[in-house]
DNA sequence: AATGCGTGGTA
DNA sequence: TTACCAAGCAT
C-alpha cells in the first residue's frame, strides 16, 4: 500500500499554508532556524519569533556574534530554551567550519548540536530540494493510518520509521522533497491526532485505515507528561525572571518564584549546568554572557 | 528504551 | 477544568 503522489501534491498546491520559511527566497539558514523552533512548538507561536530572528540574524555568523544570553532572550517563550543554546552552537560551527553555509548533506547536519534524524533530513529536503525521508509525528501518523491501517502511530523508532517512508518516497529529488512537505502538511491540517478531517482527505480512497473500518488504536498507551509542579515548570519560572530584566538578579528575586526551596535549588543548579544561567562574581544570576 | 526538557492553545 | 497536543533531541 502506498500514497497517491498526484492526489497529495494537488491537495498541497491548493491547501498548503503560506509560511515564511517556505518562500522561495528563504535561505537554508532560515529553514534550519524554523525547523529548530518547530521542534515541539506550534507554527502560530514560531512565526513571529522566526520573523524577528531572521531580521536580526540573517546569517549563521550574525547569530554566532551575539551572546548566548541575547539568543536565549530572543527565544522568548517558545519553550525548551536549550534549543536556543544548541542553535547558537550550531551557528558558531557553521560559521567557523562550513564557510557560513548550512550543510546540505544529512551526516554533516547530524554532527551539529540540536540537529537529529528529523531536522537533518528536513533541512536536506526543504532547503536544498534533495531526496531524504522526512519523518516527524505528522508523517508517522499519516503512514500509520493510510499505509498500515492503524488509528495512530506507535512508539517512534528512527530506523523503522525512515524505512517505512523510504519505501514509497518518489525517486527524483525535487518530487521527493515536495512529497515530504505535503505529507507533513496533510498530517498537520487533515490527518490530525484528535479529530481527523477524513471528508477533506485527498487520499481517502486509498486509506488503509478507512478500508479497515477505522479500527481503534490497540497499541501501547503513551503517557502524557505532567507539567504543573515539575522541574520543567520551575525552570521556566526561574528563567522567565531573567528574561524579564536587563542585568543580573540576586537570589532573593529567584526565591520568590517557587515556594519549595529544595526543588528551587535543584532547578537553579540544573540551569547553571545547562548553561542557561551563569553566576556572577558577587553571587547573583544572569543569562549567559550578560554580566 | 525511557525519560526529561517549556509553554500555551484547544476541546 | 483537565487532559491532550504541538515540524524532537540528548542522554
Amino acid at each position: 500500500m502506498s500514497i497517491d503522489e498526484g492526489a497529495l501534491l494537488s491537495w498541497f498546491d491548493t491547501h498548503g499554508r503560506d509560511l515564511p520559511w517556505r518562500e522561495p527566497e528563504c535561505t537554508a539558514w532560515g529553514v534550519l532556524v524554523s525547523e529548530i523552533m518547530l521542534q515541539q512548538t506550534p507554527v502560530a507561536r514560531v512565526r513571529p519569533i522566526w520573523l524577528a530572528w531572521m531580521a536580526r540574524w540573517p546569517r549563521p555568523s550574525d547569530l554566532a556574534a551575539s551572546s548566548q544570553g541575547e539568543v536565549v532572550r530572543a527565544w522568548g517563550k517558545l519553550g525548551y530554551p536549550r534549543r536556543a543554546l544548541r542553535l547558537h552552537a550550531a551557528a558558531t560551527a557553521i560559521a567557523a567550519e562550513h564557510g557560513d553555509l548550512v550543510p546540505s548533506d544529512v551526516d554533516t547536519l547530524l554532527a551539529l548540536p540540536g540537529i537529529g534524524a528529523y531536522t537533518a533530513r528536513a533541512v536536506t529536503a526543504f532547503a536544498y530540494g534533495r531526496r531524504a525521508p522526512v519523518v516527524d509525528i505528522n508523517v508517522r501518523r499519516v503512514v500509520a493510518r493510510a499505509v498500515h491501517g492503524s488509528g495512530e502511530a506507535g512508539p517512534a523508532s528512527t530506523t523503522r520509521d525512515l524505512a517505512d517512508v523510504e519505501a514509497f518516497l518518489p525517486a527524483e529529488d525535487g518530487r521527493a522533497a515536495r512529497f515530504s512537505a505535503a505529507l507533513m502538511e496533510l498530517g498537520a491540517l487533515v490527518c490530525t491526532a484528535r479529530t481527523p478531517r477524513c471528508a477533506d482527505c485527498p487520499v481517502y480512497g486509498d486509506c488503509a485505515w478507512q478500508r479497515a473500518g477505522r479500527p481503534a488504536y490497540a497499541g501501547p498507551v503513551k503517557q502524557v507528561q505532567r507539567f504543573a509542579g515539575t522541574d520543567r515548570q520551575v525552570r521556566g519560572l526561574l528563567l522567565d525572571v531573567l528574561r524579564g530584566t536587563e542585568g543580573p538578579v540576586d537570589r532573593a528575586a529567584l526565591d520568590l518564584v517557587w515556594p519549595q526551596a529544595g526543588q528551587r535549588d535543584r532547578c537553579l543548579d540544573s540551569l547553571l549546568v545547562d548553561g542557561l544561567l551563569e553566576q556572577t562574581g558577587d553571587g547573583r544570576f544572569a543569562l549567559p554572557g550578560e554580566h
